[in-house]
RNA sequence: GGCCCCGUGGUCAAGCGGUUAAGACAUCGCCCUUUCACGGCGGAGACAUGGGUUCGAUUCCCGUCGGGGUCACCA
């Protein structure tokens, strides 16, 4: 009996490795291409950290001309949560993130090199399992998850590194025969590699992100094939990896510390190993405590959440670009219109340690987002966000479409667009007043400010409306009109007017057209009011005024 | 605890041997044909700390402190 005989016995029915070699041919890719993958497992939950690797994947690929793939690494079942792989799939593409290849659904997948489903791969890595027993780089363990746990009780007393490995590495040398006995015997086993490393001698690696980081070689003989056959993480990465033609594996830096196991694994396997792009986390201050955005506690973990909320994906990505390379903002501020496509996002230029979430800047840039879209775009995402999570708002916005464009187009589409809506979610409070069917029949709350004596408000109103209102007035008369009306009340015409000389006036022309303002809206602060009042229309501006009083 | 990474204003961050130490968000003040925004101008606000190396350290080295990651038949 030889390793090739034990090798048999434990996977009888798999391909040779050459047939794996032959079947996923390298890449023929120019050049500086870099072929890359979003590998999640199946959850169904996407965390905003991986959008963000998923995102700055597919940019970088993009950018090169390289491939950008989706793999699911669901090898651990328990974890499994049903129809997680079209969720995944979903929530990219809301971000326009598509894959060039890998899962299109729960069970398929498009491209070259699949399947893109791990456990649809369990024979490959299978193949390259049996390579390694055949060689002696790999071997089967009988120890039990209470040995094991015993074991550790063990080394943690006796202050020794704990794990798999050296001495305690029990069935590192067992005899052939007797691992085909006990495998005979049907004894549970799984697969272990038989680290070449020595703990004493230490490694550098370069990072794309981190720079030169230094590490002792691994030593520890870690499990590659678990009892149920599949692989650990760490085995299927190198297998999928190095035949998938990985060129560059970016990952939360959480992997930071496996990246010894896994360069020996491609070592031992005889892979070239692919450059690493560990990115750093973003994070949550938690009672003066940095800690990652928790699924659990952190509803703005989940991708989900800006959908509900109504902050456009555009915005979401500007925010993550902004993160992922500082000088965004400044690319921003040279390309006001530009699409971010054409931004270059440079890997080596990304951040070393993880950044606070920022939800005040996340809003500041979507509003900016925002701002720029005609009225037209605002009507429709606002229209999709409230079929979803408000049908009141979508009674609104559907009942008279033309009318609602009008409002939303106020003050757009001009050198400095009104930048005060932030998120769809409270897009109603901007526009609710304006319709005339809720306003004209609500009770409202006149919340007057400087002037709030009700005789003068009902005389400034009244005169406006006999004397002054009149909607065909183009805007300078308009506001001519406005400043009349302020000196027969004896406010200043100009604000400068009143700041040099308060003692000779009640107030400025800035009182009264707030008096207007709150009479016609119910709101000290709204849009350009010349504006609204053409939007609303003569009846109606008469209507609200004369309600008011 | 071992190992690894990191430490510039409240936050995100440029700078990487000699700088008045950028910029953005937030904050405060002023200005801008009406409020609020927008925009403009300006203010306040930072190189964790102690030693070296050097003519000179935010930048290089070491220690300390602080933060984060990781030590599974989970990824």
């Amino acid at each position: 009996m030889d390793y090739k005989d034990l090798a048999d016995l434990i996977f009888p029915d798999v391909k040779d490795v050459s047939y794996y070699e032959e079947k996923y041919p390298r890449r023929n890719l120019p050049e500086g291409a870099i072929v890359t993958r979003f590998a999640p497992s199946p959850t169904g939950f996407v965390h905003i950290g991986g959008l963000y690797s998923a995102l700055i994947a597919r940019k970088v690929t993009t950018q090169t001309n390289g491939v950008f793939f989706l793999r699911v690494e669901d090898t651990d079942q328990k974890r499994e949560v049903e129809n997680g792989i079209t969720g995944i799939i979903e929530a990219l593409k809301k971000f326009d993130i598509i894959p060039d290849e890998g899962m299109k659904n729960e069970e398929e997948s498009f491209g070259d090199y699949g399947p893109y489903k791990q456990s649809q791969r369990k024979e490959i890595y299978q193949a390259y399992a049996k390579y390694l027993i055949e060689n002696r780089l790999a071997y089967p363990c009988f120890c039990t998850a209470e040995e094991l746990d015993e074991m550790r009780k063990k080394q943690e007393a006796a202050k020794v590194i704990p794990g798999y490995y050296g001495v305690w590495a029990k069935y590192r040398n067992l005899p052939i025969t007797e691992a085909a006995e006990k495998i005979k015997n049907g004894e549970e086993y799984i697969i272990r590699l038989k680290s070449p490393g020595d703990s004493e001698r230490k490694v550098k690696f370069k990072d794309v992100i981190k720079g030169n980081v230094t590490f002792p070689e691994n030593n520890q003989d870690i499990v590659i094939i678990k009892s149920d056959g599949l692989p650990t993480y760490h085995f299927a990465h190198a297998v999928d990896d190095h035949l998938m033609g990985t060129t560059h594996v970016i990952r939360g830096d959480e992997w930071l510390s496996s990246l010894p196991v896994h360069v020996q694994l491609f070592q031992v396997l005889g892979f070239k190993a692919p450059k690493y792009c560990h990115i750093a986390p973003i994070l949550k201050e938690d009672n003066g405590a940095k800690r990652k955005l928790s699924k659990r506690k952190d509803p703005e973990a989940a991708v989900e959440y800006y959908a509900k909320e109504g902050i456009p994906s555009d915005a979401v990505k500007e925010y993550l670009l902004n993160i992922a390379n500082s000088n965004f903002e400044q690319w921003r501020k040279q390309n006001k219109e530009a699409s971010i496509d054409e931004f270059e996002l440079l890997l080596n230029k990304m951040s070393v340690s993880g950044a606070l979430f920022d939800m005040i800047k996340l809003l500041d840039i979507s509003k900016t987002v925002i701002s720029k879209y005609d009225a037209k775009t605002v009507y429709n995402y606002a229209l999709a966000w409230a079929n979803t999570y408000d049908d009141d708002l979508k009674e609104l916005l559907e009942k008279d479409p033309e009318y609602t464009l009008k409002v939303l187009g106020i003050e757009r589409g001009n050198e400095k667009p009104r930048k005060d809506i932030s998120k769809w979610s409270t897009i109603r409070e901007n526009i609710e007043y304006m319709y005339d069917d809720r306003f004209l029949n609500q009770k409202i709350d006149y919340e007057y400010q400087k002037i709030n004596d009700k005789e003068e408000i009902k005389n400034i109103v009244n005169t406006y409306i006999d004397k002054y209102f009149d909607l065909s007035d183009d805007k300078n008369t308009w506001f001519e009109k406005m400043k009349d009306l302020s000196e027969e009340f004896g406010y200043a015409r100009e604000v400068k007017e009143f700041k040099a000389n308060p003692e000779a006036f009640k107030g400025h022309v800035g009182d009264i057209s707030t008096v207007i303002r709150i009479s016609l809206t119910g709101k000290a602060n709204t849009p350009d009011m010349y504006e609204i009042m053409q939007v609303l229309g003569k009846d109606s501006v008469i209507k609200r005024l004369k309600k008011a009083i």
